[in-house]
DNA sequence: CTCGCGAATGTAATCGATTACATTTCTTTG
DNA sequence: CAAAGAAATGTAATCGATTACATTCGCGAG
């Protein structure tokens, strides 16, 4: 119960000490310029002095909103969403929306759940991580009488119309690739995210394009699978290990994947980046502190937060729900740490 | 705009579909026990027919809750915490709660703040996993005329009295300091959290406790400051390096510290655990993957994260506000990996 | 067959804010 | 100074479910 014992002023009582009505209240406090100044003066005063705070369900259930926006999230034990969360609370609460998050990992919603969080009044709003939602799921979303507004970000699905909000992958996987080439790399393999999602492609279209451009062939055998997990490093180390001839360098699809890759090794005496240099992307608290430093890929996780949120709030408050469907991209930076360095011979 | 288009369906339609009052429709949906099988059957079938689902806001309304739990959370960079929430949001997620998710790293929220989430109608209990909120701001929404249902998480505030969940850290830093004198260690230190933090004491109270038990004298200089942090614990490290005498073992109050620690260690050739065994507390998922891999104290964290929502949603349910504050205490065990050993002599 | 009582159901007030529309007050200007 | 129009304020309907209280139904006992 949320009530406090014996009175928690409502609207009422504020127009009675102000001596208004309780539309001049709500005006004074939703849109103060339609009120006049002395009006305003005294029921801010009053507000005040009796400590009133509207009561949400109220203005929920009257305006149709909830004032939250629901973050989709594939997996909150990866630091870098969580580190990306805390760009989106920011900016959230900056504009009075409440963030509620739900973890994919789990059960991957359906159609259903889906509309769900709309109908049921749980979120005006929908911030999309998981570009591994169905298509059918999502596109219910906008085959709603009214269109339940929803961004993506970080991930997408390429099915679908969404507006999103993404880091610069293939440049990012560009710089890598360069940076490996000037160094006098030739051989260089790439340790792939799960084929399930789209930033993999995106990240090994990159690669492939950047080696191209450089006129490096890949090898296949170099190109590994994995699933962005530190698991997934660790199994393509071993695959790596088996190999008669390695590659010189790897491009790692996430900072997870190159930790994992490079515990591996060191455990089995390759030495990174002597016998071998690793490449991460995303650049997560940890890159700088891992042995040895990892080069990476730096994502601006606080500048795609607040991009996401600030875009859905902005939809929201414009009710623009109009189709049209926009790519913010966000630059990504390269920060050379001691992961990598020039072949050994 | 959460509306459809045309027709939302109400309770009004359901009724009229099934042929009986809202009441009966909404008791068959909130506790069917008291309709007739009969009735029950026609209100579900017409349930079904029209779509239904309860409008959030108007039952909040009426019934002056939220049906959402708010987490603060002191930063939600730090991975341990993002993996505790997942097990949180689990749990609510089975009760028809929503989890809200504030991190208070940026503002430390005031007593105005605090009251001003169950005023506002935001969240109907706060699991709180930072201690070092001010005891002021924790006893205010203890001393409303109707408590607020809080209870701690991981932390607690020494000086308040709510209901806490946490690790059996003592326990945790004698298996720690055990694991170390059974290989022969003596000279064993400590890098604590910050002073304004109950674990940090918990933890390092724990420790001399474990060093006295066995008769370890605690040597004053191998006691460093830290806050639970990777700079903490690359800082830490750094004071290692000045030393003339170092120790041979050292005990972290996180896994985060740990890293830090270690990297420094490894980028000045000292090696972990030839030269210094090192021992992190917490066991995220990096602790495996580390080089070397992190030999440990594992906090459980989905016990902790389950537990915490559950006893949050039990008192809420029951809506008991009485104030006898129970502590659960999760066990904890150690994780022996590589970066400990006997030490070099 | 009727009375009484518990079970099932219905009626309508209620939660607290927002806002369309109605009314009053203030400016402005011819 | 009056009239017209703009600005400020007030009145009351409304959002959609819950629930106290009233009513009706069904069944067994007398």
């Amino acid at each position: 119960m949320t009530s406090m014992n014996k009175k928690m002023p409502k609207i009422q009582d504020v127009a009675r000490v102000a001596g208004v009505s309780t539309a001049t209240v709500s005006r004074t406090l939703s849109s103060p310029d339609v009120v006049s100044a002395k009006t305003r003066d005294s029921v801010l005063a009053a507000v005040k002095a009796t400590g009133y705070r509207v009561n949400r369900a109220a203005r929920n259930l009257r305006t149709q909103r909830t004032g939250a926006i629901l973050a989709l999230v594939p997996n909150l034990g990866n630091p870098f969403f969580s580190e990306i969360l805390q760009g989106m609370e920011r900016t959230c609460k900056q504009s009075d929306y409440n963030l509620l998050i739900a973890d994919t990992s789990e059960t991957t919603p359906d159609a259903d759940q889906l509309e769900g969080y709309f109908r049921d009044g749980q979120a005006d709003g929908l911030i999309i991580l998981d570009g591994s939602l169905p298509r059918d799921a999502l596109e219910n979303l906008q085959n709603q009488p009214s269109t339940y507004p929803s961004i993506f970000m970080c991930e997408w699905n390429p099915e679908t119309n969404f507006h999103s909000v993404r880091s610069d992958n293939a440049h990012g996987m560009k710089m890598a690739v360069k940076h490996l080439a000037d160094q006098g790399h030739t051989d260089i393999g790439h340790v792939r995210g799960p084929m399930t999602n789209v930033l993999s492609h995106a990240r090994e279209g990159g690669f492939r394009k950047a080696m191209e451009a450089l006129n490096l062939p890949v090898n296949e055998n170099y190109v590994l699978d994995g699933d962005f997990t530190l698991e997934a490093g660790r199994m393509a180390g071993q695959e790596l290990l088996r190999m008669d001839k390695r590659p010189t360098a790897m491009v790692c699809a996430s900072d997870q994947i190159a930790f994992g890759l490079i515990a591996v090794l060191s455990q089995n005496n390759v030495i990174v980046p002597d016998d071998i240099s690793v490449l991460g992307f995303d650049d997560v608290e940890m890159a700088e502190f891992f042995y040895p430093p990892l080069t990476t890929i730096r994502q601006d996780r606080d500048c795609l937060g607040r991009s996401a949120a600030k875009l859905l709030l902005e939809r929201l408050k414009s009710r623009d729900m109009s189709e049209g469907a926009t790519v913010t991209t966000i630059p990504v930076e390269m920060v050379v740490r001691s992961s990598t360095s020039a072949p050994a011979n």
